[in-house]
DNA sequence: CAAAAAAATGACTAAGTGGTCAGGAAATTG
DNA sequence: CAATTTCCTGACCACTTAGTCATTTTTTTG
């Protein structure tokens, strides 16, 4: 048959994907510059001239790994209409991030070392897709304000403050461990989440979810 | 007489200042293992040898350059008194970070970096005198909280946030450029610090100062 | 099973890196 | 003004790094 020659290669997609997840480790641990073949080559268990025949340079596997970073960045919020309950909408996309923290921190302390570093690889992704996505939201919001659902806020900004706050528990996990004393479990996700939901609930004039409401203390 | 053999030095000292803006200019832009000795001596404008004999190391004069930063972690909010107006207090604290992050926003990059790198430099001022700051703090705040002046909330997640959202605008301005279609200027910041303020402050249960709500539109 | 394609890899290279060192210039000081 | 200390710098070195290449092994396929 005529196939595609390659294909998806299966021994050649499962070794992409090994270092794929090598990659992620690697370069959230020690950064662009920090990381090298070799250490990548050491954490996929392959030699470092195989890492060269897959991704064509460095540069390139970094590339590859951060667009698979950013399919992730997907959630429920995106499929949100005008008509659903704005406070049930918000919770969910918050506890949605907070989730994406606590299970892909790597993916979250890569994208953040990116965006600090001016997103030289990420300019093209913000001004196309990320732009239309924010612009769709922001009218949802607008709505919800408009139709007296919530207190009047720039939903610019809102949104800007629910990254900062999700992303952090990722980002910043070295320092909120120092200050705990120890470091955040399941049970301490699930609390700083209702923390959270309350506080930017609260301030948007929504009422909390009963979900979110305190539990066990 | 006895003087300290070099004492400030002058031409040391001066020299030591111009060294240490160029490093913060470009760790911040760079990152540490991103930025060679070169480059700050370029940015400098001195000789790379002169970078070395003044800072026995790349490493020494990076950990020289983390203690000047974080000297700018102060702010009205360490000496507030749980007799204080928790509202004002509160207000104030986020306007004094979010001048930071409008100010020195290569300090809050540099920092970002290193936590995210795990701190490996601050874990010692993480575990003193910070761990003793927030302590002073989180008791102020269950005391306005036990006084009914403020919601029940965790003081602990309640500084995560505000540090979150305030920083936020610093460390992921080319996120927030792409967005906006735009940079920050002054009058922005003082947009997003209302808008942060009245979001926290109404999540807390308090009033928000009428210096922060909105003027102009 | 032979031919072709894909996968694997050891040896090597060219560029850049942090850091040393010896020697000299400038400033300070008794 | 001589001596001592501080300051400055070009030449150099050991080492790491991304990437190349020629060759071999394995897999696929007609």
């Amino acid at each position: 048959m005529a196939s595609k020659s390659k294909m998806d290669g299966s021994i050649g997609a499962k070794n992409k994907q090994k270092i794929l997840a090598a990659a992620e480790k690697a370069f959230a641990t020690y950064g662009f510059k920090g990381t090298s073949v070799q250490q990548i080559a050491d954490e996929a268990e392959l030699p470092k001239t195989n890492i060269l025949y897959y991704f064509k340079s460095k540069q390139g596997l970094y590339v590859a790994m951060l667009q698979d970073i950013m399919s992730l960045w997907n959630s429920r919020f995106d499929q949100v209409t005008e008509d659903d309950d704005p406070a049930q909408s918000l919770a969910d996309y918050i506890a949605d991030k907070m989730t994406m923290s606590r299970t892909h921190p790597q993916a979250s302390k890569i994208f953040a070392m990116e965006v600090l570093n001016g997103a030289p690889y990420l300019n093209k992704f913000f001004s196309n897709e990320h732009v239309a996505w924010m612009e769709g939201r922001v009218a949802i919001l607008n709505s919800w304000i408009a139709q007296g659902r919530m207190t009047v806020v720039d939903p610019l900004y809102l949104l800007f403050h629910i990254w900062a706050c999700t992303q952090h528990y990722a980002d910043f996990s070295a320092q909120i461990t120092s200050l705990r004393g120890k470091t955040m479990k399941r049970a301490d996700f699930d609390e700083a989440t209702r923390q959270l939901v309350q506080l930017i609930l609260s301030g948007c004039g929504l009422t909390v979810p009963e979900k979110y409401l305190e539990s066990a203390k």
